[in-house]
DNA sequence: GGTCGCCTCAAAGGATGGCTTATAACTGAG
DNA sequence: CTCAGTTATAAGCCATCCTTTGAGGCGACC
């Protein structure tokens, strides 16, 4: 098998027409080019350079070899080139998977300061929701996915614990997570906390809880009577939960992840509605009074956005950076 | 700095999307594939797979290495391949340098006989005279020199004897020879001795001598009072000299290095001359009486023709080969 | 839920190969 | 003949590579 490195020698010797200056081109002594030679003599089972006194010439094995020799190492500092341009954040490519509302308000600050700062890098973006995201980030789709999770719920830990094993994470989390919820299984994954994203009350202007100061939270024991309007599915599933832990069960009339028409549903007296931050922030809502809202727990009600991608792929620069830039532009606000 | 055996793991592991399959597929085991893998990523200092669960992905940069990998592989084997065909004498080429009587005579079929065998073989011939020849082969402007010496003259050793160090064969070949003839020394040269070309003495037709039976030979002394006829150079030196062992000195008034000539001459009956055998095949001479010549020693006076090559190239499939082919001629006559 | 088969990684041992230093030999020039 | 430059060889050191062995993770199947 020839070698690159047996190339590199028979150029070295070629250009140089002495053993002893190609070892010095090369940064070695003269005894590993000789043996190197023979090595590649060796492997192609017949003399490359033939020696008569004084001078040296390669044999035609020789200098059929050198031709080669020419394109293959130029193809080879070639790729090593390109490679260098990726790791060196000149060229490359990320592949962002974002839920709609962090597409419309983290996103764009990120993706606009990435390629400000490194313009050969190439950001693409999808709009998936999380558990479809993952399966684009573990199927190779994707190097970064965003996606949220609501802290203490069944969805599994925010922030994992650290476990001596892998198996004994796995446990814990078949212990306290329902077998649906696998999905939402992050301990395979970098998880990069951006923000914590504070779930909004959303009231009609009429409202009397509405009247008060917008600053102060409201406790969602005290919606307990209104009627809802729920929006995505899983927001819909995390409200049931939050309600039954403030001690009630929501009355959903309305659901849709369309959040403008939430927002115009509550405007018209519909019922009340608990849109993420993020959410609001993308729709008009005027019309509706929009107040903090603490779970039972006291603390304010909060869904936990992070960047996620694979373990190797943290390794890339383009995708540190891309994290870097979401988490920058997630403390920004 | 990539190596070939990199590159052939990834796209090992490129295709068949596994270690082990890869390492299957490579003649190794896994671990070994793991740490090639582990190696070249290390030499380009980024990951090149990304791992999740069950699947893997090549990362960009390893996509962008694939790509490259696949290109440098095919100019890899493709020089193995074309090395192998000269090496299998399925191509190749052989330089031959002769002196003009062996090419019209000796080399025409060993080259006829070599085309034949090996179609692939090429086979390109110059002329030049053995000072000249030599300095080519040595200049590594040709792969086989014919030439020519006298044996026992103080051209050299036609067999050189054994010696332990190159060295101690210099001194004596310094003691032995003058400094002009340096250029005579094959010590560092491959010698094939093809024939021992008899010398023929060519005679009027009216000569005494050419009256007697056309086998016998005749001995130099006798030819001691005639005018001579020289060839080229080198042989008329040797002339000399056969012609001193015999105890004359012979009167030369003509002396080229045209056979036709000298035949004519002959014919004319301007002198005598001797001439190779060799020449003689390739020159008309009628009017002239051809008889072999027998030097003081009583052994017929002969002048060995030899191929010449150097040691390294001695290894040459196609230079064994022309060489073998030009014993072989040799041997036919 | 448990087992099985496949894949991957990690560590340790042995073997191979490369590089270096030191030495000897050869060539050409002065 | 001596000197400078080059090449080949041998021995020792060290890095690398490959293997074996064991462990853990994952999906499939019972």
């Amino acid at each position: 098998m020839i070698e690159a490195r047996h190339l590199r020698v028979l150029r070295a010797v070629a250009r140089t027409g002495s053993f002893s200056a190609a070892a010095r081109e090369l940064g070695c002594t003269q005894p590993a080019v000789s043996q190197q030679m023979k090595a590649l003599e060796k492997s192609v089972a017949t003399p490359l350079v033939a020696r008569s006194g004084k001078g040296m010439q390669l044999t035609e094995a020789g200098q059929v070899l050198l031709k080669h020799a020419n394109g293959i190492l130029s193809g080879l500092s070639a790729a090593e080139e390109e490679v260098a341009a990726i790791t060196g954040l000149r060229a490359g490519r990320v592949r962002l998977v974002s839920f709609p509302t962090a597409s419309s308000t983290l996103v764009p600050p990120a993706v606009a300061r990435l390629r400000g700062a490194r313009p050969g890098v190439r950001v693409s973006l999808v709009e998936a929701e999380p558990p479809e995201s993952l399966a684009m980030l573990r199927g190779g789709e994707c190097e970064v996915a965003l996606a949220f999770r609501y802290p203490d719920s069944h969805g599994g830990a925010a922030v994992p614990a650290p476990h001596a094993t892998a198996r004994e994470a796995r446990a814990e989390a078949t212990l306290e997570a329902a077998a649906s919820q696998a999905a939402n299984d992050w301990s395979d994954l970098v998880v990069r906390p951006l923000l914590d994203d504070p779930l909004i009350g959303l009231l009609p202007t009429g409202h009397p809880l509405a009247a008060r100061d917008e600053s102060r939270p409201v406790d969602l024991a005290e919606l307990a009577g209104e009627q809802w309007i729920a929006g995505c599915p899983q927001c819909r599933g995390h409200l049931v939960e939050l309600c039954a832990a403030a001690g009630f069960e929501p009355r959903i009339d309305f659901a849709t992840d369309d959040y403008p028409a939430v927002v115009g549903l509550v405007a018209a007296g519909l019922g009340v509605a608990v849109l993420p931050g993020l959410a609001l922030e993308a729709v008009r809502h005027s019309g509706v009074a929009a107040v903090p809202v603490r779970a039972a727990s006291g603390a304010p009600a909060v869904r936990r956005v992070v960047a996620l991608t694979l373990p190797d792929l943290a390794e890339v620069p383009a995708v540190a950076l891309m994290l870097d830039q979401l988490a920058g532009a997630a403390a920004d606000r």
